[in-house]
RNA sequence: GGUCUGGUAGUUCAGUUGGUUAGAAUACAUGCCUGUCACGCAUGGGGUCGCGGGUUCGAGUCCCGUCCAGACCGCCA
């Protein structure tokens, strides 16, 4: 009968355990011969145990562990003892194991690159031997706290009810707004399938199939470009909701979070504040601020008028925007760094004209870049209505768009937050952003398109709008749509869903899809909220993105296993790859 | 798709105005070492300077192209 070739793990052993036999296999991380006693350290995913072996005592066992190399799979049998000098930094520093008997498991090759140094090895050289730098002990710690968040997941949706359902991931390709992943199809040549970007239709038809609550963990994929927070195949945790409104969303997944707040890092989150959309652009300048620091966006147009300053004179007239943030205690900032804030949002992609300062010394004195348009008193008093006082940076952003001095103001203040040490890393900023609008406008085409997705309920307030001609109105119309934001990122987003015909129809008419369109992409869905759709509402958090933050780390490719580069690939298996043309030839596919 | 940064020993990096035999640390190998734990000491091996072209008497260094990686922008409900 084959039985465990160990009785302990690396991690496990203690003070309690000498005087006890015990067999350890692992990794030789490392080995420190002194001549007389070998001494090696042995590494699995719990921990590290020394090996100590004595040449007097044990000179064949000597002899044959001196020739291990780095990452040989060993196994070591012996007593337990308790060490002659102790190593506090290990929690197994107070024992050793002294081994009887050794035997070799495997061979390694030499590592490209250094287990116990995670600096060692640079991003693509970690990909390619991705097992083993998976082996490092901090990533498997993020992959045991991924499978916690995961755990803590199930607990908590099997406690409230929630069926656990897989979908399908051969669907057909629906626009969503991000490009699909295509599969052709073998049996139907000429015709794709595509991966779902979410399980979103899915999961509502689940709804109008009456399982009342759902829940799976799922990958989902997208084929865009990438970012250090972003992959083409990510994990949602993907909900949903039957007779709820969106409170009983938002209290359900808030208890959710604390949840795994709790078990996962023990971490006790107060309530979520909920704040509207408009708010967080208004206070913020974005829709995932992090309030891990104060510091508000403050319209200053009524303070700054009927002087000789043009520039703002003609923004007040034609109902442009004049704002500002107050930085605290930094009236000190050197001419240098006023010129690097410049700089910052003058950059092509902010696209700021320029950045106006007012220094509220701590002397009482005050030193502006338009001391030359304002006198002491205007600006002492601007000072007063923007909340600065002495010692504090007023800086001012100004631009005909609102949202363009907002969103610069908005990025700023999360540059001075960094640069100047306001975020607290060991608070967690977690709370709501709700009533996203339902439209928004391409930029680049004028059109109106969904913000969120198409499927998204109105508000009741504003649901008369709706039906106007007038793009003026429907941008009015708010949408029952909310993000959960964690440290400034998003984690979360979700709404509560259409499920009248009628409403669904007239969302798609102002999308510019024409009934044709809309049987083509999306009719199987209506024809099945025919059938009586329970009113519903759901929601699906970014697990990746989620790992990551809990973990620490500032890419979630430090918490997917084996994800892929910034260029979409697979650099150990080499993927994607050419395929033999007889293979294209049976999907009925041809190369350029 | 755009901008920027980088690619030199197994690895992380340095490399001067373009000039002898391209260095350091670490890793690796061998030997020594009576309690190490980032052990220490000594010795040694290790390079297509990403790839292709160009300028030059001479290119790791300058120019052009290209590939790869990363960051940011676009894009991404």
């Amino acid at each position: 009968m084959q039985t465990s070739l160990r009785t302990h793990n690396c991690g496990e052993l203690r003070l309690s355990h000498v005087g006890q036999e015990a067999s350890l296999c692992g990794w030789i991380q490392r080995s420190r011969d002194q001549g007389y006693i070998l001494f090696v350290d042995l590494r699995d995913r719990y921990g590290i145990t020394q090996v100590s072996i004595k040449s007097d005592e044990h000179k064949e066992i000597y002899d044959k562990a001196r020739k291990l190399g780095r990452e040989f799979v060993v196994k070591f049998t012996g007593m337990v003892v308790e060490r002659e000098s102790k190593n506090p930094k290990l929690p197994t520093g107070e024992v050793e194991l002294v081994p009887t008997s050794m035997e070799l498991l495997n061979e390694a090759k030499l590592p490209p690159f250094l287990i116990q140094d995670d600096t060692d090895g640079l991003e693509d050289l970690r990909m390619e031997y991705r097992y083993l730098d998976l082996r490092r002990p901090k990533m498997t710690q993020n992959f045991e706290t991924r499978a916690k968040v995961m755990r803590a997941t199930r607990e908590y949706l099997d406690s409230k009810g929630f069926l656990e359902i897989e979908t399908p991931f051969l669907i057909k390709s629906t626009p969503e707004g991000a490009r699909d992943f295509l599969v052709p199809s073998r049996l139907h040549h000429g015709t794709f399938y595509a991966l779902p970007q979410s399980p979103q239709i899915m999961k509502q038809l689940l709804m109008v199939a009456g399982m009342d609550r759902y829940y799976q963990i799922v990958k989902c994929f997208r084929d865009e470009d990438f970012r250090g927070d972003r992959q083409p195949e990510f994990t949602q945790i993907d909900c949903e909701m039957s007779f709820v409104g969106q409170d009983d969303v938002l209290d359900t997944f808030e208890g959710m979070t604390k949840h795994i707040f709790k078990s996962v890092a023990n971490v006790d989150l107060p309530d979520f504040i909920r704040m509207p959309y408009k708010d967080a652009i208004k206070y913020y300048g974005t829709d995932k601020p992090d309030l891990r620091f104060d510091c508000k966006i403050v319209d200053l147009n009524d303070h700054l008028g009927g002087t000789d300053f043009s520039v703002f004179n003609k923004l007040i007239e034609n109902d442009g925007l004049i704002a500002g943030i107050v930085a605290k205690g930094c009236a000190s900032f050197s001419r240098k760094k006023l010129d690097a804030l410049t700089k910052f949002v003058k950059e092509p992609h902010m696209g700021a004209s320029g950045l106006v300062y007012v220094k509220y010394n701590e002397d009482g004195s005050i030193k502006s870049s338009v001391d030359k348009f304002y006198s002491a008193e205007q600006l002492q008093k601007l000072g007063e209505q923007a909340g600065a006082e002495k010692g504090d940076l007023l800086l001012i952003v100004a631009d005909q768009l609102h949202g363009k001095t907002r969103k610069i103001l908005g990025q700023l203040r999360l540059h001075l937050g960094r640069q100047e040490g306001w975020i607290d890393e060991d608070k967690w900023s977690v709370f709501w952003v709700v009533n996203f609008p339902l439209f928004e406008e391409n930029e680049e085409t004028g059109a109106l398109t969904f913000a969120h997705h198409p499927f998204c309920m109105p508000d009741e307030e504003n649901l008369k709008f709706l039906y106007s001609d007038k793009e003026e109105d429907l941008k009015k119309v708010a949408a029952q749509s909310y993000d959960m934001v964690i440290n400034g990122n998003e984690i979360v987003s979700g709404s509560v869903r259409v499920h009248q015909p009628d409403i669904q129809e007239r969302i798609f008419e102002i999308l510019g899809l024409s009934k044709e369109e809309q049987d083509a992409k999306f009719g199987f869905m209506l024809k099945a909220f025919e059938y009586g759709a329970p009113p519903h509402g759901g929601c699906a958090f970014g697990l990746d993105r989620f790992v990551m933050l809990l973990t620490g780390e500032s890419s979630i490719r430090d918490v997917i296993a084996f994800p892929k580069t910034a260029g979409g690939r697979d650099i150990m298996m080499d993927a994607p790859a050419e395929v033999p043309v007889e293979n294209l030839g049976e999907l009925g596919i041809g190369l350029k």
